[in-house]
DNA sequence: CTGTTAGCGCCTTCAG
DNA sequence: CTGAAGGCGCTAACAG
């Protein structure tokens, strides 16, 4: 027994087609269409949504959801008049493909993954958006994860995009993070992965590096032709390629022009605000201050430079800075911060080529290419206590 | 029988070892290693891997799958072993659910889309911080989409998020858009939409806004109180409502303490650093400065800033400067940009629970709701010409 | 060139 | 408490 949802009628009640699968109602009372409420659940009714599907348009065009199908694909073997018909039918109806049902069909979704460990600084979204500008016109999708800088998050990302079933994953790991077994699982499953700008050991994929120890090398080299001697280094997380990398260029720079390492000299900070405010003062607070900070990323850099003018350091004269990554406040800040430009956007573009390479493998067998790319040094008022040699 | 690949071999054909899921071959005759090509499609296989199913645990455990699915959701009826066992194989085998699968059954992907218009400066991520804080907890995954401040871009996200069947959207439009023809589809697809901050007319659905009208007067106020009379707005674009609430409130600031109001005081940029930079330009070039400027965001005051201080003026006791929104720059950048700060964090989380709250609603019909958010006004130095009356 | 059929992984009745 | 069966929207053989 049918009862009109409107006026409660009984009797007036004639079938009106089906829509969804669902018998659809006219109350010829009232005047009204309705759908029979689901009988079997009728709390669940969340929203009444519907977007259209190959079959709404098959059943308006009376002829098969495989034609339809094929129409939309582009497929050859198809009627010109049936094609043109379809697609024209497609965008009245305002069709989009379903993306769910698609991906579990082709057992593909048409999606990439990414995770970066946070996006406040504009490093990371300009990487995405180089990401962006190669996967889109390759016809993926991209999901961004952030990580806060969280481990547990990084994780539950991982996850996500397992579930999500991406087709490919590029993450760079969060600070906290030391061991890997959270990414073999992209391995296990064949999903093809690339890592770029912050990894950590122990995992055998592809990478997408700049070369962290050449660039704080020549930062570093860049203070000593402007005289200073007793250089420190604001260092990164030693978990982390980039903070041993950098470590290192610092360390070389150093012996190669004979100056002494003091350990003092060097601290390390796990790339937090308020770990960066406390290194910088540890730093500045020392019996013999330094005469020059590498500091191993601008954020870092930036801090340093605040607390050094809260204490009435003179910048450079009496403290030179250099850092690394070129964030757009470091051209902003007074004076101008010397760092080591990267490039982000090629970056971005460089670590979706390579994972699009190994999605699209036909090799079942993938060796792992590591890109490293050049870092470019922009000297500004920071460190500058010469006029340029050119 | 397995043929090889490459010379045809039937019989000289060995095992060797599984490679994602699949049995992989040697052909003894050409030396040649090669996987099985998929029997059911051969040209297909554009990789073997292979996540594990709920059909994976049934077997394992010799039950059927309706039971492991039960199982896994924590169904009540239910024995306490099954569950057990089948949990513990879920773990074991790296179980994900199929997202994919999962949306397509139940017709919800318990996925939300954020559409930005950029996500360059930290303003928009800081929203998205708060609003993943509220969706996750929820259940709900987000996905990310920025707009790079094209119209067509933006476009296509929202065809994008309508392919992949969110369960609802939250937007913040570009500069450029002016009709919201493209956001008409999610609601004629019953698929909740919220915006917030930079909106435009022409939708009736939820909006999550701050005060802007009422942040500029107090900002221009507040210049009026340092003594300034001849106040400028470099402002934003007329077709979103931020610009013409900011103008409005600089407008009636102006009248409210009888103050002329100058037409060449007023110019308008659309939101490009470059367009900042024209139009600071073109104001600080006038025969008769103004006093000062009231910037309708601070990536502009910033701009802005720049220029007047390289050609001499000096901030802010020939020029004062107050910007909208409290951009992390602007407390580094000297003098300090006095601005209004926007509560970002809760910014996104209320939009995201008045989402929640219309995707689970029973209702059909839903009001819309406007949420307006207070600003504050925080004074540094580019503003700062008498001390505060406190 | 087109329709039919089976299946992707999961949920949800309906019967035991 | 558990299994069988059907369907979500789409693709891809397989027949005509």
């Amino acid at each position: 027994m049918i009862k009109c949802v409107k006026c409660g009628e009984v009797d007036a009640i004639a079938k009106s087609g089906i829509i969804r699968g669902k018998q659809r109602f006219y109350c010829k009372r009232c005047d009204y269409y309705f759908t029979q409420p689901s009988l079997l659940s009728p709390e669940t009714h969340h929203h009444r949504r519907h977007q259209t599907t190959i079959m709404d348009i098959a059943s308006a065009l009376q002829i098969s959801k495989s034609t339809v199908s094929r129409a939309l694909q582009g497929h050859s073997d198809i009627n010109a008049n049936t094609r043109k018909a379809v697609l024209d039918m497609a965008h009245q109806l305002d069709y989009q493909p379903n993306l769910l049902a698609l991906g579990l069909a082709k057992s593909r979704s048409f999606t990439l993954g990414i995770i970066v460990p946070e996006f406040i600084n504009s490093f990371f979204p300009y990487i995405i958006i180089g990401a962006q500008q190669v996967a889109n016109p390759a016809g993926y999708h991209v999901i961004i994860c952030q990580s806060n800088e969280s481990l547990d998050t990084e994780i539950a990302n991982t996850n996500v995009l397992m579930a999500s079933r991406v087709d490919g994953v590029v993450a760079s790991v969060t600070a906290e993070t030391k061991s890997l077994d959270h990414f073999h699982k992209f391995q296990r499953a064949g999903i093809p992965l690339v890592m770029f700008n912050r990894i950590c050991d122990g995992l055998d994929v592809s990478k997408v590096l700049v070369d962290d120890y050449d660039g704080a090398y020549r930062g570093v080299e860049h203070l000593i032709q402007q005289g200073c001697t007793r250089i420190a280094h604001l260092a990164g997380p030693q978990n982390l390629q980039v903070g041993k990398q950098r470590l290192q260029g610092y360390l070389d720079a150093l012996r190669k022009y004979g100056l002494p390492v003091y350990d003092e000299l060097i601290v390390y900070y796990n790339l937090t605000k308020t770990s960066a405010q406390a290194a910088a003062r540890q730093l500045l607070e020392l019996p013999t201050l330094p005469d020059s900070i590498f500091a191993v990323n601008d954020p870092a850099a930036i801090e340093t430079i605040l607390i050094a003018k809260s204490k009435g350091i003179k910048i450079p004269s009496e403290l030179a800075i250099v850092g690394f990554s070129n964030e757009p406040t470091s051209a902003l800040i007074e004076p101008g911060l010397t760092t080591l430009a990267q490039p982000l956007d090629e970056i971005g573009k460089t670590v979706v080529q390579l994972l699009l390479h190994e999605i699209e493998s036909e090799d079942d067998v993938l060796v792992p290419r590591t890109e490293i790319l050049k870092t470019q040094l922009i000297v500004r008022g920071s460190s500058l206590r010469k006029p340029l040699v050119s």
